[in-house]
DNA sequence: AAATATTTGCAACAACGTTTCTTTTTTTAT
DNA sequence: ATAAAAAAAGAAACGTTGTTGCAAATATTT
């Protein structure tokens, strides 16, 4: 079977296309893609409230995680790990490419850890380095 | 001569009611503030673009920085460090409390290193911990 | 194939942010 | 202190982003 059909139905997702399609997206690229991209690579196909609806239904099954980003947008990316309903598990560093401006998910790059003063409480740790990709420095 | 006058003054800045208003909610806050915040704070009696337009010469002239927020919001806090204009140097940790909701500059938590494989370039490493914050651990 | 459950698209709306232009305020020069 | 010049504020209009409620369309189950 499709794997994307799989993926759907192994989450309880009924397979629609926009779901279909929107997975795919995210299984063929390299980088984490915004609802804006998603929207030019669906060529106005999907309303956009589909569109939010699809992402908020994937990031709470644990198929897509989001990544912060400095400049007030959200980002989203395939989850790798043993995420699930409700359990998100990306502690992997995030690289903004200054040059090519991609999101990439560093998955072998753990998050390091951080050490605050015993008054504070650690909860989650969240790295998003802002620097050049590989494929830029390679030009 | 008043502080507040002092600093504007420093970075060039003409001195005008908006501006000291606005640089006092950051000198007399512990937190971060959100622009929602400054406008809650100076009860509508500034014009919303007139704020956009304060945080955003505040942040050139390096008086004060955004931290990026994994909800789709930027706040902003005071540069304690010699940030000055187009060179910010806050090179420290920020905390969200997920109890009070505040966002707070760890001063002395250092962003710690991060070791990429050596095909990347780092540039700028960014680091918020979600967490409980001092005061909220205490109650 | 029909019944049921789920998802979609539409419309209307709210929040956030930007641009342009005129008026007001601040700074500088006289 | 006053006038001229420069800078900032305010107002209006607009664009983008994201949300909600509901009817129509689609997917799943029986
Ligand atoms: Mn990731
Ligand atoms: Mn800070
Ligand atoms: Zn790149
Ligand atoms: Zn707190």
């Amino acid at each position: 079977m499709d794997s994307i059909v799989h993926i759907l139905k192994q989450n309880n997702l009924s397979v629609t296309e926009g779901r279909r399609k929107i997975l795919s997206l995210f299984l063929n690229s390299n980088g984490a893609l915004a609802h804006a991209d998603i929207e030019k690579n669906t060529d106005g196909h999907f309303d956009r409230v589909t569109v939010y609806r699809t992402l908020q239904s994937f990031v709470d099954k644990g198929i897509i995680h989001t990544i912060p980003t400095s400049d007030n947008s959200i980002k989203y990316a395939l989850c790798k790990n043993d995420c699930w309903e409700g359990h998100h598990h990306d502690h992997h560093v995030h690289l903004v490419c200054t040059r090519c401006g991609n999101t990439l998910c560093l998955d072998d790059v753990v998050t390091p850890t951080v050490k605050l003063p015993r008054e504070y409480t650690i909860q989650q740790v969240e790295v998003v380095v802002k620097g050049v990709c590989k494929s830029c420095n390679h030009l």
